[in-house]
DNA sequence: TAGGCCATCTGGTCCT
DNA sequence: AGGACCAGATGGCCTA
């Protein structure tokens, strides 16, 4: 019995008939198995891309939100995030040199006008610092774009 | 009912 | 050759 090489796009073309429909049926075959193959390696990839979304969902603040973030919003949270994080590690950092200078050169001035922290003070505007600096609303997803 | 969001299918392209 | 990735098409579900 002759075998027909799937690999092959075309028709292999034989004296007897019958081998070009078996083939071309074979190859039928194996072409929508090969469909449904990829089709349930693509389904796996976008659920494992989803589970990637909810996990970084579960990080990114939402508050005032009760309706979960859709994944626009969610890439766009997670930009926001991290920009705001970044700028209060900038700032602590400028802070604490500031510290050190003073530490330096004002060792005479007794420290509660100059070393209060960014929070601290903020705390005693009313609101409290982090809150300020992290309260991001979708409403604002335009400033980072 | 229109619009937004999502899941799935599918064909194309690139990479190993 | 086969898998990963991507983008377009399509249909379902939900909400204003």
């Amino acid at each position: 019995m002759k075998s027909c090489k799937a690999s092959s796009l075309e028709p292999v073309v034989e004296p007897g008939a019958g081998c070009v429909v078996k083939c071309s049926s074979e190859r039928l075959e194996n072409a929508a198995k090969r469909r449904l193959a990829a089709n349930a390696r693509e389904r796996r990839r976008m659920q494992g891309l989803n589970t990637a979304f909810d996990r970084l969902r579960k990080v990114v603040p939402q508050w005032g939100q009760d309706k979960k973030l859709s994944k626009y919003e969610t890439l766009q949270m997670a930009l926001s995030y991290i920009m705001a994080l970044t700028r209060i590690l900038a700032e602590a950092e400028r802070f604490s040199a500031e510290r050190e200078w003073l530490s330096l050169h004002c060792e005479h001035f007794h420290g509660d006008s100059y070393h209060r922290y960014p929070a601290q003070k903020a705390a005693a505007d009313g609101e409290p610092y982090a809150h300020r600096a992290l309260s991001y609303h979708p409403e604002h997803f335009q400033i980072a774009n």
